[in-house]
DNA sequence: TGTTGGATCAACT
DNA sequence: GTTGATCCAACAC
């Protein structure tokens, strides 16, 4: 078993690719109220400067992607199509606006506090989608901002290993399809929808 | 002040 | 494969 460490504002400021694709795997954690939210990372996306048109910031400085502008290590966390939030990690240097979309992940403690966020939990699954993972720990406008390195929202390294991470073109956004900025881990029932033929369910035997 | 489209999800057919 | 739910940010006027 290895110890719980915490990342640092060193693991953000680094180039995005690099941030997304070393994201998999590690813990996202939320110490609320309500106790204590952990999730196993499984895939997440880059977004990366004004000059990635499908990113927020392609549209110059506005007071909604404000913080993408800062420092890495801090949440950015924005409203879209009338029901749902996304949480994303602030990457790179101040000045240089870039960020990792965080999509899905494993549910691994607090999963009933997850599951009373439902109507209808059913046998869905709590965090397989960007809207999901934000409804399932509760994170919406007020979180937007929350320094990474603090005490309430924050991700861990607890030494687990993917086995494979594989890459595929971005989810939902019709510009820049050509980039291949998402990052998965392979085989994992925890991923959100599949794009194209890419992440094609693969039965054995 | 009004219009438009979006880094989504679930429930349909 | 398609659609409805639902609202804010950005931009046009």
């Amino acid at each position: 078993m290895t110890s719980c460490v915490k990342l640092d504002r060193s693991f953000y400021c680094r180039p995005t690719l690099k941030v997304a694709r070393e994201l998999i795997g590690k813990f996202l954690i939320y110490d609320t109220g309500r106790g204590r939210l952990a999730a196993r990372l499984v895939e997440a996306e880059a977004y990366i400067g004004e000059d990635d048109p499908a990113c927020h910031a392609a549209v110059g400085r506005t007071g909604r992607n404000a913080v993408m502008y800062g420092p890495g290590g801090f949440s950015y966390i924005y409203f879209i199509y009338g029901m749902y939030y996304c949480l994303n990690v602030v990457t790179e240097s101040q000045g240089f606006p870039a960020a990792v979309l965080i999509r899905a992940a494993e549910p691994i403690e607090g999963i009933e506090v997850m599951r009373s966020r439902y109507e209808n939990p059913g046998r869905n699954l709590l965090t397989n989608g960007p809207g999901k993972l934000c409804k399932a720990f509760g994170l919406s406008r007020g979180q937007n901002g929350i320094d990474l390195t603090g005490q309430k929202l924050y991700f861990e390294d607890r030494g687990y290993k993917p086995e494979m991470i594989e890459l595929s073109e971005r989810v939902g956004i019709k510009k820049a399809i050509d980039r291949k900025w998402r990052f998965f881990e392979s085989f994992s029932p925890y991923v959100s929808v599949t794009p194209g033929k890419r992440n094609k369910v693969r039965h054995e035997s």
